[in-house]
DNA sequence: TTCGTAACTGCAGACGATTGCAGGTGGTGA
DNA sequence: TCACCACCTGCAATCGTCTGCAGTTACGAA
């Protein structure tokens, strides 16, 4: 096995027969060493290809210049731009990142939790797995004293800062422009009803609805599990209603791809028979056929804000009080939901 | 600013009356302890939530338990998914894995290596960026005897071990599979042709030509920027040539999908008017219309793969020795290549 | 010559965990 | 009563870096 060996100021020190601290003083341009001294120190340094060692850095002043991030998963492009955000937001301000997935599962993200902690990171930036019900972790967290930001998939009740979107404006957004096009019956196809997201969207659903003068119908209420099963028997019991709903508005766009391709199989026409809408703005979204109309969610800005805020924190920029940042969406509006009922 | 005081052994040692290192042992469960003793320890340490600093750790040990990853973009699914791998598989053998991306720029990727390399990561997994055509940051790891390990995007000169996949056997299956549905006028579209996937990719196709007696004609190989714009122009060109190709063959999805983005605007039917195929089978290939056929490469494997020798290596199962690790892709056969040419 | 004072440089301890070795306590047997 | 031996437990050093304080040197002034 390889050693790896680095250099160390020990050695730097030893080779020009002066003291260790001696060395680190001149590596750190201290006024109150002899210049010549210092040149010198500099100069061996950089021959040496000598490099800090953090570990022992951080384990001196007792900040790594490290942060966590805990993701439901690394693969979903969403995420993916979140974390990208953070990762550059955070490297020009001088801080490591530490990446984790949670695999949509609570245990490994209480694992996450531990390990990064461990790790003595200087704060956390999580996105709760859809199996989060339970909080103690993130209480846990709270009493401890440890800097941490949520985002995306937060729970309301911590009192830490948040970064959201819109999502019931998104949802109002996209329902209101089905209704426009003259809508009525417009069914929603939910996730698991404890899903932050899914009540948010709904709230913006049934706020669209409710502006237009449509009464909600719970039996246009559709609840997917979001497996691949599940949005294909959602989009086989949207097509056997009685009276068909007119469009159809997904919780997220994987959903409603689903939904699309199961139709297209069945022989059914986006848009001339019935309107589809999704949510995030995938990369998928933009390529199908039709193309589908959906909300635009920046996950790259989010990313930013959330480290952004969390940095501020630890800098003491923020003040401690936790705050909540709101992003706005966009209404992308594509093929998929020019479909034009008209009214008798 | 709030402070994230960890609790250390000092303070369960001075709480229960007892040395540092008589904690530190009973948390090890040394069986040169009175049980007695060991278990009023360990309830202590319990009960006031002791967690060890793994800084700490690391810098007796001289070793971090940590790796560092390196890739050019974390939103694409291709290199999330091999991240996905390298995070779980590092994960079960107890190392945590932090993760940058160079963007596609030799700067950033130097500047991520030094920076993994001062935090002290036990190896590398690194994939280059397009813009790296020099290699002195790489010789300079391997001569500070750092262990690292390329994957994907690999430069071949370097000897240490790689992964990648069979590039030119994926293409000669998927360009065999196009001249065994009639085509024989078969377009190439390759990235910038210094890449390593633009020469292993044409080296399959040229093979799958010769061996069907087709002569390679180089007004057939297109090169694109890689951009949209590129990709637009190259679909034009395609076009506007005379005879027009019969099958169209372009180095990764996303390329094709531009491609047919742009075709179908301009009233071309794939496959019935030309045959397309891509590589890399991303998500978007499967819900374009038509569907992509083309070439799956399995990025969580090879993430798994790739940590697995590397940690192997650390561990020192594995020699020390360089290995080179192939893996085969798989052709998926889908509608867009669907395009029999009958000849006269 | 002697003292004072800059101007440098080194010592030692700290961060938190680990471990070889030394020291202490108790008990047992002669 | 004394010696010896387990059986525990603590001391001190280590990893690499940083820093308050003390020490050394040289030089100028009295």
């Amino acid at each position: 096995m390889k050693k790896g060996r680095q250099v160390t100021m020990k050695e730097i020190a030893k080779k020009l027969g002066v003291s260790v601290s001696t060395v680190s003083r001149a590596l750190q341009d201290s006024p109150e060493l002899h210049a010549e001294t210092k040149r010198k120190i500099v100069e061996a340094a950089k021959e040496m290809n000598y490099r800090p060692n953090l570990l022992a850095q951080s384990l001196r002043i007792s900040r790594s210049k490290t942060l966590g991030v805990i993701v439901p998963e690394i693969t979903s492009h969403f995420f993916a731009s979140c974390i990208s955000g953070i990762q550059d937001r955070a490297n020009t301000r001088g801080y490591n990142v530490i990446i984790c997935q949670s695999n949509e599962s609570l245990a490994l993200e209480k694992a996450n939790i531990q390990t990064l902690v461990s790790s003595q990171v200087d704060g956390l930036l999580i996105s709760l797995s859809r199996e989060t019900n339970t909080f103690d972790h993130l209480h846990d967290l709270y009493h401890r004293e440890i800097n941490f930001v949520l985002f995306d998939r937060v729970e309301e009740e911590i009192p830490v800062s948040k970064v959201t979107f819109n999502d019931a404006g998104g949802a109002y957004e996209v329902v209101k422009h089905l209704l426009e096009n003259g809508s009525r019956r417009i069914a929603y196809v939910s996730g698991p009803e404890e899903l932050y997201i899914s009540k948010k969207r709904k709230e913006g659903y049934l706020r669209a609805l409710t502006e237009f003068g449509v009464a909600a119908d719970p039996l246009l209420v559709h609840i997917s599990d979001l497996t691949l099963a599940g949005n294909l028997q959602v989009a086989k019991d949207l097509l056997e209603m009685d009276p068909r709903p007119e469009a159809v508005f997904c919780m997220i766009d994987p959903v409603a791809v689903d939904v699309l391709t199961y139709w297209k199989s069945k022989g059914i026409n986006v848009p001339e028979d019935i309107a589809l809408a999704g949510f995030t703005d995938n990369p998928t979204a933009a390529v199908v056929e039709p193309p589908l109309t959906t909300v635009a969610q920046p996950g790259y800005e989010m990313g930013k804000l959330a480290v952004g805020h969390l940095l501020d924190q630890l800098d003491g920029i923020a003040s401690e009080d936790p705050i909540s940042i709101v992003l706005d969406t966009t209404l992308v509006i594509r093929k998929s939901s020019q479909h034009f009922p008209s009214r008798p």
